[in-house]
DNA sequence: TCAATACTTGTCTATATAGTCAACTTTTCA
DNA sequence: TGAAAAGTTGACTATATAGACAAGTATTGA
């Protein structure tokens, strides 16, 4: 009430729900975490909305359906994945591109863990709804770091190793923290994964994939 | 009819559902697909009827219900599970071991890939019916293979890494083939995974774990 | 202050789904 | 051969779920 009579001052110009959609964060975050633990058909609407504390109609006025709003989540998710996929760049000093690569990955397992989860999940299941994505982007960026490795290969900087399996067995082995965490907790006899047991298992990797294809 | 007459030969003692029990295997196999495919919660009861080629009815003749037709069918991924983790055994040269190892791993993943995403899906959910199963039996022989490592490691004939982070390495890469399936055949350019395709992602983890390791 | 627009939400509906049940058919074994 | 047991199945029920809708509230810019 007070504060209506300084609402005068102009915010410029209007942009739809500027400062109510909010809501529709709240509700993007929890849907990540649902579609991440029970898939996109196990997943219900209910449950998503209990989670961000909405209505569950809320939903349907941000999102038209809930492919819509798994599509959103998905959407998310491929952006974050392309970030850090893009940091794996042309450089001379493979030791160094990699090392940063695979520090990256880990880093985005920790701090994402349900982007990663989703992701996988999506795969497991056939990527109904990552063919587009794979078709394009993907396809087109994978090779183009290959061709990278195969540089390295040529230039004896690195094994004559295929290089797909290479980015297999790195991939693998980063998402593997976030994806398998209660795997890794009841083996490793920990409550949860520190900042710290992460860049060890970081080192790990980084110690056994340069050395084993002949980095260094 | 003809061969009703021939049946009073005795066949041993009563067994229930001796023969029309392979109708029990079709359904676990069908929910095995279903629940790799879609999860516990997003499985459906009518399209495994409908993927075994049974009334739906019939399935709850064979089990109480879902969650008991999913523990059935958990059990035996478990088995299948331990038999190949058991082949992590004991012996005087880890690079043979090692290699055995991911041999019998990557064989897992080319002839059991349902049974390797129905384990990566209960996983990444957060192992809800794997529990007591991770509580007991796994927590127990990780510790004893993880000392074979420590063994190996106080020879000197591997690196100084922690055996935890290597055994993680190996599982994720070689589940990755089955799990990520959909990503390596377009990443690949091809239709299908191959037994010999199988054979060199498996020679290329070979490579790189050994070498990595210090192992050779 | 006001009308237009953005946003919220309780209630309702159609459908999909897990599970039940009783009638039915087939197999078993004495 | 026959009675008992194993196995099968169509029809049913209760519930959970995705989504629609209309009546409401809050915010905006003039």
């Amino acid at each position: 009430m007070a504060n209506r009579m300084t609402t005068h001052i102009s915010r410029g110009p209007y942009k739809p729900g500027r400062i109510r959609e909010q809501s529709r964060d709240l509700i993007l975050q929890a849907a990540e975490a649902e579609f991440a633990c029970h898939g996109f058909r196990g997943a219900t609407m209910q449950r998503i909305a209990e989670s961000a504390q909405v209505p569950k109609a809320n939903i349907h006025y941000y999102f038209s359906n809930k492919l819509g709003l798994y599509g959103a989540v998905l959407e998310n998710t491929l952006n974050l994945w392309d970030t850090v996929f893009n940091e794996l760049s042309s450089h001379d000093d493979p030791a160094d591109v990699l090392g940063r690569y695979i520090d990256a990955k880990m880093n985005f397992s920790r701090t994402n863990p349900s982007a990663s989860r989703l992701f996988a999940k999506e795969m497991i299941s056939g990527a109904p709804h990552l063919s587009a994505y794979l078709q394009q982007d993907y396809r087109l960026w994978f090779k183009q770091r290959m061709s990278i490795f195969d540089c390295w290969i040529a230039q004896k900087k690195m094994d004559d190793l295929d290089p797909a399996h290479v980015i297999f067995m790195i991939w693998a082995s980063t998402q593997y923290y976030a994806d398998f965490e209660p795997q890794i907790l009841i083996a490793t006899d920990t409550q949860s994964q520190s900042e710290a047991s992460y860049q060890q298992a970081a080192n790990s990797i980084k110690h056994i994939i340069l050395k084993g294809c002949g980095i260094g």
